[in-house]
DNA sequence: CAGTGGTCTAGACCACACT
DNA sequence: GTGTGGTCTAGACCACTGC
């Protein structure tokens, strides 16, 4: 909408640190990194919304008094972080969770036959969703204080009609104000697709903490597994822009038919 | 030493298919692709090696007849697939698996507490170590044939004195003649590196696939824990250059004081 | 056809490491 | 200072998409 004010000049005749003259460190910051900040921002306030595309590379060095070249090195860093999505010929867009080729991307539980990533849609249970108190520990994990209001889902997917995946899971309150069980079996397809287009949350990255664990009653009994069986539990924390945690989720995955794939390079 | 012979001109007034002009996809290919190729092709035949630096941009420049620039993206994806590692001011380098920053790359496991990968060297086990002849799903997984010569190993590490991983890997015969437990055990550092160094084998990329399983006789006793105890299965396919697979690793990781790490983007 | 992202070039200059 | 990688620019042209 609005023109970014005039940058600092790219390298101006004298050298003008972008800020803090006197930090420890020159904090020296190419100025790609700094148009990498700006489209963030624009990311951020929602400026270009998740599925919309973000101008074009020309306009956007008009925008910021810098070449296309800079321009298009920054946006080369976002789309490799999954926050853009480049397509030849037809422009940038904001990425999604709820785009077909990539959907469950944070879900790596892959079937041990066939290649599909979960083989068809998953049956989704919501066992429950509540609002409760953040103990200590959620608290910390979801920078909020103890006490704060936080929302908590249980839920199962069934693959082939066996249920493979239970998850506890931690939403901060206040952004996810309205969030409801009906809200949860109502809507199709991906939940960070539903954070998104309903309450403008995007999950940009996630932690997560493996290990092998035996099921609880309550985990044996969603899972119709013996209480003496293993199960994968995946603990994660996802992050929105800025490092900003925005959900806790505990998953306990079946491997007797899945397993979780990881590539390393 | 010799220079490459003269490529493809970049966009020769005839569009000129790299090869099989017969091809269903006209198979375009970028220059600074065939440049990564040519690359690879020299990491792959040794004649840039595991620490070594690689000629200078301008003088790769000069030997493929393309520019700085080119040869410069051709290098980034190379340094982002962790091929090579670039230092400002001092060149380009072949990656090493003995570099101290990104020790047992490969391993994530790491202690609950404490932000060290594993707070210190491990203390290193080799249970056994034989050649034998490999089975039908061994050959399948390592590209070779069955009751062609494998090497079969044994390990356990520990931290703290604690016995954590239980690790069984399956090497090809060929590329891996003369190992020995004794090398094993009196070589300091990531295997991996030994591999490089000793064998001229590098690792460049690996798939795992993760399971919540229990331990059977062998493995509680190795690792000192009871029956009932759940283990992290964690079944390693490592490849070399092309996509080779060069070792079958399955590793069994103790939780109760690690877990295995993974950041989702 | 025009508009978009993708590739390639040539040249200038900056930041870093060594000598 | 010299040589390396790192940044930035300006311009040309290619490849893909859709009107």
């Amino acid at each position: 909408m609005t023109h970014e004010p005039p940058m600092n000049l790219p390298f101006p005749p004298t050298e003008t640190p972008a800020l803090d003259a006197s930090a420890l460190t020159p904090a020296f910051s190419p100025l790609y990194q700094q148009i990498k900040g700006l489209i963030l921002q624009s990311l951020q306030t929602g400026e270009w919304k998740p599925g919309e595309s973000i101008p074009s590379e020309i306009e956007l060095a008009g925008r910021y008094r810098v070449s296309q070249g800079t321009v298009r090195k920054a946006i080369d860093e976002l789309a490799s972080d999954h926050l853009l999505l480049r397509r030849q010929g037809k422009g940038t867009f904001v990425a999604t969770h709820t785009e077909q080729h990539v959907q469950y991307r944070f879900l790596k539980l892959v079937p041990d036959q066939g290649n599909q990533n979960t083989e068809g849609p998953a049956q989704r249970t919501i066992v429950d969703c509540k609002r409760l108190r953040a103990t200590a520990e959620i608290a910390r994990t979801l920078a909020l204080r103890a006490g704060d209001s936080v929302l908590q889902v249980r839920r199962v997917l069934s693959f082939a009609g066996i249920p493979t995946i239970l998850e506890d899971l931690w939403l901060p309150g206040g952004p996810f104000k309205g969030l409801s069980a009906e809200r949860l079996t109502v809507y199709q397809g991906p939940m960070y697709g539903l954070f998104e287009t309903e309450f403008g949350v995007r999950m940009v990255r996630a932690d997560e903490k493996i290990r092998a664990v035996l099921p609880d009653a309550s985990q044996s009994e969603l899972l119709q597994i013996p209480a003496s069986a293993p199960l994968l539990s995946v603990e994660r924390v996802a992050y929105t822009y800025n490092d900003t945690p925005m959900e806790l989720r505990r998953g306990f995955y079946r491997t007797d038919t899945h397993h979780y794939r990881n590539a390393l390079s």
